[in-house]
DNA sequence: TTTAAATTTGTAATTATTACATTTTTATTA
DNA sequence: TAATAAAAATGTAATAATTACAAATTTAAA
């Protein structure tokens, strides 16, 4: 694994989640999934990778409203929306870089999280149908 | 008060503590500083009145990537920075108009939030008087 | 193969939040 | 004003998310 993070199978399991689902899974969601496949795993195993993979800069928390933390393996700048029908979690392109910020001109910046909340596409199209 | 929520005395002095402190709070914040003032106050008052100006629209929720639920008082659009260092939020002036989002054309979107993680000037002084 | 180091596990502790029944306060009406 | 009803606040218990930590297991090194 990358960034001096040694491959063990839980591990490896748990990033590929991440990188193949893409649904900014909770911690609950990778256990219940991952535990069929790995009998023995255990939550703690869950939160200590999820936490060592973050260090490592693999994986970031999605920043939102809610009490939920949830995880991103893509650590390149884009935006997410939180559908508040379906709970669904979409990213989006959005150029950060553009946005001018002088009140904090002489702060470090180390990450920039955009956050959008509202009701997507397909939830929209399902209210118009019933009416 | 304001959006037919009535005046009550916990009511009143929560969305005032809110308003001049200006600190985006948490939930225990706003109970250790008031309940000096009000020692009948309870956490579990704390938390109905919150939830009753959010959703009033008086109050937001910061967006933020820690599992710390912070209140905000100023539902005006603006950025929060959270400095890693001192812990403190701080607002920013940004133009979340300003940005272009071709990906959510079809979606309802209700709320913008920005967040920046990284580290505030004053601290950033600190380190370098030190060396 | 022995030994040491790293990883995983399970349980307990901590913390944040909500649920809910009871009490208190406020407003309404006789 | 006194009685009544409605609203708000309180305290405790329940739930859920996360971390702490010691013991067990696995992996790597000697
Ligand atoms: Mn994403
Ligand atoms: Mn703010
Ligand atoms: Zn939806
Ligand atoms: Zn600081």
């Amino acid at each position: 694994m990358e960034h001096g993070i040694k491959p063990s199978y839980p591990r490896i399991k748990i990033l590929e989640y991440l990188i193949t689902k893409r649904s900014h899974p909770t911690v609950d969601e990778i256990y219940s999934n991952l535990v069929k496949e790995i009998p023995t795993l255990s939550k703690t195993t869950v939160y200590n990778t999820l936490n060592l993979l973050i260090s490592a800069n693999i994986v970031r928390v999605v920043a939102s409203e809610e009490n939920e933390t949830r995880y991103d393996a893509d650590v390149t700048s884009h935006g997410h929306f939180k559908c508040e029908k379906c709970g669904a979690i979409y990213d989006f392109r959005i150029d950060v870089g553009a946005l001018k910020t002088d009140d904090l001109k002489n702060f470090k910046i180390k990450e920039k999280n955009v956050y959008y909340r509202g009701i997507c596409e397909e939830c929209l199209d399902n209210i118009e149908n019933k009416i």
